[in-house]
DNA sequence: TAAATTATGGAAATCGTTTTCCGAAGCTCT
DNA sequence: AGAGCTTCGGAAAACGATTTCCATAATTTA
């Protein structure tokens, strides 16, 4: 199993270095002998050329950075890997680093990235700020897809995102048309872009109802099932009790289910339950979870195909922004017609 | 933002550039005042030794390969997580690859990490034939941690594994004392090493309650979820119905619920449920799951740590195998007594 | 037939580091 | 004073491929 070389070919197959390397490389004028015969030479001693010294020469790795805050989120693990299998269709291997939602490790590994000169770089991390990497992104030169985040001014950086303000609007008119005025959101980080479009959607919807917000039906939290839990517990312990929740993203939701069980209200009878994303918890909840869908498949293959087309174009004469939408699955968890209570 | 090479130091610090190499990668005989001098200047223009090159000369990437079957699990980006983080704190950069549980692709992926060069490898994927993987892993000669899998014969070769058979004889155990004689279980693929690890539990099991096997109570299935629905309805349909069932397999969980929930059978009261990995969904479902549970955290930690040694060691010293435990969670789905039914 | 094109070989430069080898200067220690 | 050590510079080899430059033979085209 020792390295074989290029040279080795070359002898093998009774040609030059230069030869083989033209052949493989399909350039123009080698004839189809010699191809054949280095490409059978080649296979037959197992030649993989290495790639160091091929990256090293050519300057590009074929390999793109993909930095997240974390992938132990189902949401963010589907959406990888969509993109992974058509970038590696394309010949790209991708190096995946988690900053765990650290602004110091968002820069320390974007940096780390650049310097292993990947060709591109997709960036799903949602630490507090995102000044700092977003100006960091911009200097690097590196074509960049922006995953449901707000994009900098940069030439060649992309994103794509999802439809959330018109998902929560549907959510909320649904809620609204089945009576409920008392309509509490809780959220991820205000900083945080998918939650700021949210409580947008949320916003504007109570405003179309003519409903005034009220800010004690309003929570914040950051991405820890814990901090929800507190979170949600504060909202459900205010009186009157809402009598519909909105829950923008799939980890608070674990922390809001907690502290709905917790507070012994069933969901759908004694609350309306709406969640952001569509996955197996909200599925096979009991009561089923009505949420706010988006595939996520296709946000993940979107920003591959984006970053791919971002890396060959050099001019960005493509999109730069593609918005994808939302899709409302109405289940048990608001079907029940709610009777607004005498005040 | 021109790449600054190692040249530009040594004439900003007015050095040569051996001495730059020299005092960058603390080797002796440099003195402190060169040192400062040539860092001083690194820092000042922004210097980053070129990966490429580096790694060309060193021979060395200081990255890892990670083959999965499928990232977008839970389970897996935990553990993936987790390893990341302690690889990382290492000053290993990982290459995520994602084979969707094919043996081509992971054969070919596998070339594919060895042709840049990985310093190691954890390996995670599920693919049926497990043989030319294997082989090839062998051929490798990379060290490499596989992830509860069984081990090729390799030198370098080294398995992080959890002790299934423990877990779900101490669940059947524990159906068993509730009453339980009929327990079906149903698993991912025969050829799939947790689920043979976890059959094994159950067979001794019943074997130590002298509760005799049957057939018709045993269902394998693929690792979709579809597919586990429509084998989990075939054993539901069996009559009498089993009492209880155990679940190997946090996919399979899935598919399972949904079949119960298609027969319209309430867990816990109609039949005793067990999950296997305790994940949101076996917490917060109605009634929440009992789960045969394993630290995933360690899991991926230990895995990391056990690569990393074996990346030092050249000489094969340490334990190859770590057998890690795994903990009944008793929750309401089987805290019913079930009181057989006269035959 | 002269000119142009095609197909290859051979040698060398290049990518940016690390590493080695040799030499020189300075210093310390007997 | 000579031996030995430390500290550095300068040059060059290596890592393994790609790429370029030139030369040459064979073939085609004008």
């Amino acid at each position: 199993m020792q390295k074989v070389t290029i040279h080795d070919v070359a002898q093998y197959a009774g040609v030059s270095v230069g030869s083989v390397s033209r052949a493989l490389n399909n350039y123009p004028h080698v004839s189809e002998e010699l191809k054949n015969r280095v490409l059978a030479a080649a296979t037959e001693l197992g030649y993989q050329p290495a790639f160091l010294a091929h990256s090293l020469r050519r300057g590009e790795t074929n390999s793109i950075g993909f930095l997240v805050g974390t992938i132990a989120n189902p949401v963010i693990s589907t959406i990888f890997e969509a993109a992974a299998e058509a970038l590696a269709d394309s010949g790209y291997a991708i190096t995946l680093v988690s900053s765990r939602n650290k602004a110091d490790l968002d820069i320390a590994y974007l940096r780390l990235l650049a310097s292993r000169q990947v060709s591109g770089l997709i960036v799903s991390s949602a630490a507090e700020s995102q000044d700092r990497s977003s100006a960091l992104i911009n200097n690097l030169g590196i074509p960049t897809v922006m995953l449901d985040r707000s994009i900098p001014f940069g030439e060649q950086i992309y994103a794509v995102q999802s439809n959330h303000i018109s998902g929560v609007k549907d959510a909320v008119h649904h809620l609204v048309t089945q009576g409920h005025r008392h309509i509490a959101f809780i959220g991820g980080p205000e900083s945080f872009y998918p939650t700021q479009q949210r409580f947008l959607g949320y916003r504007k919807a109570l405003d179309e109802a003519g409903i005034p917000l009220k800010r004690e039906l309003i929570r914040f939290t950051s991405f820890t099932e814990t901090d929800a839990l507190a979170e949600a517990l504060v909202l459900l312990r205010h009186k009157p009790l809402p009598t519909a929740l909105i829950v923008a993203g799939n980890i608070i939701l674990i922390g809001a289910l907690m502290a709905l069980q917790d507070r012994h209200l069933i969901v759908g009878r004694d609350i309306a339950l709406v969640a952001c994303d569509d996955m197996p918890l909200t599925q096979l909840y009991r009561p089923p979870i009505t949420a706010i869908s988006r595939d996520l498949n296709l946000l993940g293959k979107t920003a591959a195909r984006l970053l791919l087309r971002g890396i060959q174009d050099k001019k960005g004469n493509t999109e730069h922004i593609i918005k994808l939408p939302t899709k409302l699955i109405i289940r048990k968890s608001t079907r029940y017609i709610h009777r607004p209570e005498a005040v």
